[in-house]
DNA sequence: TAAAACGTTGGAGTGCACTCGAAGCAAGTA
DNA sequence: TACTTGCTTCGAGTGCACTCCAACGTTTTA
């Protein structure tokens, strides 16, 4: 539970940017340090920064990342997939096509998952009216 | 692919109501044969007919509480819930309200959904449109 | 300084939702 | 009748996304 404000870390350690330990990573974002691992080993975080003892130092620009992750998560896409998009990323600038197509790709899988659950939500009411009323008649 | 209009059964094969088999429900509603065994073996289909030699004969009843699991599935609910609320249906009448909860909450659930994709898109929008822009930046 | 808390690694294990295979009947077609 | 197709059961296998373990090193707190 030692999160951001806990005695050392964080701020300015030692004069250069934020450094944050992985356990403080786990509480900002809600994943589990061994997931945050996990990210590392097979590639979808982008090579995080190391203590001079080999501790991970995640920065302010990991966090970014990890909280779009986060989002990539919430569409659905595969954890494979988003690894592809980092590397793409890795790959440098001339990898902007293929990139900016993946997101809209996403875009528009997240569009019509929305849409299905808006039909969803329709049924669901259907539903919920019924057991409103008293009568009986056939339940499903 | 044998579809509804097949040969022999779906409309009147012997007076009672339309009957489908396993292999026609499988193409009508996506899933596959395997699956439907599994769901039944599971308690999630209300107990399907069985023709004389003991093969499923799914009724129009079964394919609309089939149509209605596939909505809740879309929502992510976890198989063992939607086992739950078919056993609730199979308890009868007094079981009702807890039904009703049940739907609800999903309701929320599907409600809390939607509103994460729209956040999520908007993150996408952002993200689309800088790769739009020809210079370079930050590009994560 | 001693103890507690936290970090490292590689690899194995977990839970979910299917998904498939094998062996064996049964029904319809040439 | 022979063949093809489809059905049955049970149990094992798959793919995904974590999740945990063991053994050990480091850092912080009392």
């Amino acid at each position: 539970m030692s999160a951001i404000a806990s005695t050392s870390t964080a701020a300015s350690t030692s004069g250069t940017r934020p450094h944050y330990t992985i356990s403080e990573v786990a509480a900002l974002t809600g994943l589990t340090a061994h997931t945050l691992r996990w990210y590392e080993r097979i590639g979808l975080m982008p090579h995080v920064d190391r203590s001079h003892t080999g501790q991970r130092r995640f920065s302010e620009r990991d966090l970014g990342w990890l909280a779009f992750v986060g989002k990539l998560r919430l569409t659905g896409m595969p954890v494979a997939d988003m690894v592809r998009y980092a590397e793409l990323v890795r790959e440098g600038d001339h990898t902007r096509d293929e990139r900016r197509e993946l997101l809209e790709a996403t875009r528009r899988d997240v569009l019509t998952r929305i849409t299905e659950l808006q039909d969803t939500l329709a049924v669901l009411d259907i539903k919920i009216s019924h057991y409103g009323t008293v009568c009986g008649g056939t339940p499903t």
